[in-house]
DNA sequence: AACCAGGAGAGAG
DNA sequence: CTCTCTCATGGT
């Protein structure tokens, strides 16, 4: 009985805490970095990503003015590890042109939440979780971050009246919702945890480690059955 | 050796 | 709005 139970999100947060620890991400040293990372590891693990920041650093590119200016010829080597370079050059270079038109980081902020997300959306190669996981880790906006993995965490768990997939706005304003009551603050911190405990454990489960719904409710099980959540 | 990775954009219907 | 294709390298 309990294990067709659908969750909650706050008890989904629960487990995966107790589980897993804070995850302090995101896993960068700057605003401009975090913005980096989240266009180059679109559709890519974040190893690859590692690769390119570092590659970018040694040439000391990894600024906002040097990227704004940097010829493509001289970009896409560096990234190239983290695929779709062709596209990521070009992109990443336009979202930090965007990003200094408008006064840089600093600035960009220094505005309502949803005016910054609208200018986001409509740099190219920005979309909605792109988008969100700026506000969320380089603005500390209160802002719930959906993924690939949310979707499918959501549909298998599954989690109690979640919306179904493809439906990014309203996955992430069921999320949003759950948390609305408490402050800003206390659900950005949150939000971030929440996401980056989601990543880790569906990279455990769906790969590494097997963990049936048994283990990720109880965990203990002896009988850990093939499909993982 | 297939399959997936912390997606996004463009085009078709 | 909802599919479907494309972009591409790197790890399991």
């Amino acid at each position: 009985m309990a294990k067709t139970m659908a969750l909650a999100p706050r008890q989904l947060f629960k487990l995966l805490f107790r589980h897993y620890g804070p995850r302090r991400w995101w896993p960068a040293k700057t605003r401009f970095e975090v913005v980096v990372g989240a266009v180059l590891t679109q559709q890519t693990s974040w190893t690859s990503v590692e690769k390119a920041i570092k590659q970018l650093k040694k040439r000391k590119l990894l600024s906002p003015k040097k990227l704004a200016s940097v010829r493509l010829p001289s970009l896409k080597p560096l990234i190239r590890c983290t695929g779709y370079y062709n596209q990521k050059a070009e992109r990443l270079r336009e979202v930090v042109r965007e990003l200094e038109k408008r006064g840089g980081l600093e600035k960009f902020f220094n505005q309502p939440l949803e005016e910054a997300r609208k200018e986001l959306l409509s740099i190219r190669g920005i979309g909605p979780e792109t988008a969100d996981s700026i506000l969320l880790y380089a603005g500390n906006n209160p802002v719930f971050v959906v993924d690939a993995y949310t979707f499918r965490l959501a549909e298998r768990l599954p989690l109690e009246n979640a919306p179904k997939k493809t439906k990014y706005e309203e996955m992430r304003a069921y999320f949003e919702q759950t948390f609305e009551k408490l402050p800003p603050k206390r659900r950005t911190k949150m939000f971030n945890e929440l996401h980056a405990l989601i990543v880790e454990h569906c990279k455990q489960v769906c790969r590494k480690k097997p963990l049936c719904r048994e283990c990720f409710l109880k965990r203990k099980c002896k009988t850990c059955r093939p499909q993982s959540i």
